[in-house]
DNA sequence: AACACTACTGCAAACGAGTGCAGCCTCGTG
DNA sequence: CACGAGGCTGCACTCGTTTGCAGTAGTGTT
């Protein structure tokens, strides 16, 4: 009882296996006499035949595989990408091979190495590095590849990213509604693109809405996480800054900024208002839940396959990107000032 | 510029490919001259020689990959145990194909199908349904597979589980030390293996412990979600039961009491204590931090990987089965009753 | 009736690596 | 010097599928 073959399924059905293959394959079914086709398509049902993608690949030189590179699949951002990416990867009859780099450029390269060694037919990269000689290379190599998250500098690869300008601008606007006008901002890393993009959207924003643009009002914290965001609002804090507001780099900074209020005894929403970015699950499950800017995660991810199967199905074709729209969620986080 | 084949370097050596073949392969190695042998290699390294798993996979009919059941990435339960998967199988060479069944039967077919058809060498499956007539079918046409979190029934199948017994008996035991005499619980759908293990765990140890056994202490919610949670525990409100602390059956369920305690001015955990499951991330910036029972997510998807390794690696080792300890994390949501 | 043409089908050669078998050479032994 | 035994290496086939090419039969045109 192995499975059966392309060649049980021909001699079963009395014709030479090309012809059976011919028949089976949508694609080429227009070289067989219709009938012949019908009988070998009844045929290969009935024996159960499935075509082993191995061999057809080893002809084909296509795997029917994709890679998918994440920094952390454990980080709550990336499952809802995968789920999108899978969800159109599928019915193209295409499977994602995920693999984690931790944010390690040496294990990235490793990792990229070890999926071109399993011959996938393209890179969907979700990594958050701001440089990446890596990228540049594959790509002059002829591997097809997307980028998510990111866009990239100088090279011509397609790539899709929330429009994170706009996204930044719904929150200061949303605050300067409730009447905040000095705001503070804690920033990612800047040796990300998205740590550099929103700070540079968060001043721009708080310029043409006429607010205090006072660099005082900005820091950095040195890593995504919540101590990095506890840290750096302890040092906003300590400098003696004023503020009522704080708009911060994404929901993980803003919940180091939770700590912070606990630790120092601050009232939240009363005495200072917080908004995050990301909408990671179960922010609603705080106290006071967390006004957010909401990513559309599996939409992205959705868009970066579409992109990546055009740019297999078309290698030629100009590299297109795509600028997602964000929303506001508005929680229990933000309130109007104190009087 | 195409990708060395094993002909080019064995041109290059100036040997035949059959003989670089064997010098690459270190299981052959001893059958070619050392110095050949070492040849051939630094020749394949110079070329940046990589064997395809393709063309290696069809005439060895191994895949190099293995299947990953899930019922939803997007779950946090199964990120972490991915990645310990993932631990695993890449030091072995090997690759995980993730897909998601949303706990729908028709699909998780469909699915199981596809990695068929793609050839992989074992299946870890995670789906938490109770019967499961495809198992049993699959493990009777010698499809190596070790499940994951629930233990299969009348099926020869090596499967890694947490001791769920043993976390709910540290649940009740750190309530009971706590001084809590009527405990009541909030139960997981009993649709679910995990759903009635964990009530029928919870009737033992109170009973071992000598606290009070009343049925109308234990109420079943129909889904392991918030909203369920909450209906559960109104119910037990609403029956006027006496008690001063609950035990739920996850996590989200805790969650759902959460927002009971929140609509009725219940003060927790003053007036209420509440232990959660699963150790979900970000519980402990929940107000109160929630106490909860932690399970080693990541080191059951290493075994599970391990196991599978082994079993694919002799398919006629009796199935071995593992159960993993689990461990309680106290955090702010449990307190000795009000007097 | 010869011709071109279409419509179909079979043959055989790939794709890249693994492997049983046979042959070669060399060495050791009687 | 002849013979056998190893030790290496090459030949050729295999895995399951796709595909260029050639061949056959049937149809229509002149």
């Amino acid at each position: 009882m192995p499975a059966p073959t392309l060649r049980d399924v021909a001699e079963a059905a009395g014709v030479h296996a090309a012809t059976a293959s011919r028949a089976l394959n949508p694609a080429t079914r227009g070289l067989v006499n219709a009938d012949t086709a019908r009988r070998v398509i009844k045929v290969a049902e009935s024996l159960g035949y499935r075509p082993n993608p191995i061999a057809r690949g080893l002809k084909t030189a296509k795997s029917g595989t994709v890679g998918i590179v994440l920094p952390d699949l454990m980080n709550p951002l990336f499952p809802p990408i995968v789920r999108g990416i899978e969800e159109v990867l599928e019915p193209a009859g295409y499977s994602g091979l995920i693999v984690n780099t931790d944010n390690d450029p040496g294990r990235e390269e490793w990792q990229i190495d070890h999926l071109r060694s399993r011959q996938v037919e393209g890179l969907i990269v979700a990594t958050a590095r701001v440089d990446h000689p890596l990228m540049r290379q594959l790509h002059r190599e002829g591997v097809v590849m997307v980028m998510v998250n990111r866009r990239p500098e100088g090279v011509d690869v397609p790539s899709i990213t929330p429009d994170d300008a706009a996204g930044v601008e719904l929150a200061v606007r949303h605050l300067a509604g409730l009447g905040h006008t000095r705001i503070a901002h804690v920033a990612g890393p800047q040796s990300t693109s998205t740590g550099v993009s929103r700070a540079r959207a968060f001043r721009g924003a708080v310029r043409d809405l006429g607010l205090d643009d006072d660099p005082a009002l900005v820091t950095t914290a040195d890593s995504w996480g919540e101590a990095a965001g506890a840290e750096g609002l302890r040092r906003l804090l300590e400098a003696g800054v004023e503020f009522t507001a704080i708009f911060a780099g994404n929901d993980l900074i803003a919940l180091g900024c939770y700590d912070v209020f606990f630790e120092r005894g601050i009232e939240c929403p009363a005495e200072m208002s917080v908004v995050g970015f990301n909408d990671m699950p179960f922010l609603d499950k705080l106290r006071p839940p967390l006004t957010t800017i909401s990513i559309p995660h599996q939409q992205i991810g959705a868009e970066a396959a579409r992109l990546l199967l055009d740019a297999i199905a078309d290698p030629t074709r100009p590299a297109r990107s795509v600028l997602l729209p964000l929303s506001l969620v508005v929680r229990g986080s933000t309130a109007p000032p104190a009087a």
